[in-house]
DNA sequence: GACAAAAACGAACGTTCGTACTATATTGTT
DNA sequence: AACAATATAGTACGAACGTTCGTTTTTGTC
């Protein structure tokens, strides 16, 4: 829907709590009440935004990383298209704002958002398995330590891209990426 | 200042820009014009709280940091100050959040961040010196890359703290964080 | 072409937003 | 005690907020 990407474009600028249904009606040329009618709440514009830029992740981010040979071609395929990614949103990650916004902001989105979230580390968990089978990582690593290690990565370098004007931030990452691979062959 | 202590509580939970005048008012039982006197807009009292929040963090992060022995205790008082910080806001760090929020948000709450930030990874890599200076660290590593790879992990550490309900948070983060310092010795 | 369903509309609701005034307390100095 | 400086209060402002309402336009089906 066409709404709900304007929306996420929006969200990725002010987080997802500066979306207001009279700004993001303004971008679409319509009226606040039309707007509004597609969704009941403006807690459920927000959620939908959420699964929308889920959607948008999954097809862009992992999918095309699973299409890549498994092992450490297919960690750096992720990575880069989660660079890819962040770089596509004028503003950054959906999740990584919503992630500081709502770490004390109870309710539906929250929830959905700690969802994606479990989601997410979850394949990268899986990924770092299929690394194992495929004899890229040695055996008896702990794959949800892999996880917290590369998804600290891309936020730190997330951070830096997009505060800082450091122009070695890319170098920064692929250096700590290496690092990180190697550190579980 | 007791206002500005009691902003930097409720921008820690709703992010900066949720830090609204008449709510803050309220909180310090004042009226809207009485808390509104003391700075002459909301953008100067986002900076205030900025800066007050930076003064906190340097006397309860940095500085009894340095005053720990240099090399690796210092650098994991430091990740324990830090943990410590995060943990009596409420709703997580505010250079975190707000890093986030403003990453696509001109303006002098923005120039002012940023500063903050540039001044935060400059301390990490003076750290990261004194650690080659005592032989912790070994000559010839990048110092710029170590702080990047810790203000990584501490953003891991964050968001699984903050958001996800992981109870193996803190050792992966101690594992992580064991695993760095051997990359540099 | 008739008619029901869906979508968009404009207007208004009460509330809160940041900000601008003026006036009243409170404080400190002489 | 007088006075200036500072702090707080009170009131009002235009704008934006999310939401509700009744009405109109568009769409699809028979």
């Amino acid at each position: 829907m066409a709404i709900l990407e304007a929306g996420l474009d929006m969200a990725s600028q002010l987080g997802l709590e500066g979306v207001s249904i009279g700004s993001l009606a303004k971008a679409m040329n319509m009226s606040k009440s039309g707007l509004f009618a597609h969704f009941q709440s403006k807690e459920n514009l927000q959620i939908e935004i959420l699964e929308y830029a889920a959607r948008v992740f999954a097809k862009s981010v992992i999918v095309p990383a699973l299409d890549t040979e498994p092992g450490i071609p297919r960690i750096k395929a992720l990575v880069n298209n989660w660079i890819d990614w962040t770089s596509q949103l004028t503003g950054g990650c959906i999740f990584v704002s919503a992630s500081a916004d709502y770490s004390d902001r109870p309710g539906k989105v929250r929830e959905c958002l700690l969802r994606q979230q479990e989601d997410w580390i979850d394949c990268l968990c899986r990924i770092a398995e299929s690394a194992i089978k495929v004899g890229d990582f040695r055996e008896g690593i702990e794959c949800e330590q892999f996880a917290f290690d590369l998804y600290s990565l891309l936020l730190g370098f997330h951070l830096y891209d997009k505060l800082l004007d450091d122009s070695e931030t890319k170098k920064r990452q692929e250096q700590a990426l290496n690092q990180l691979v190697a550190n579980y062959q």
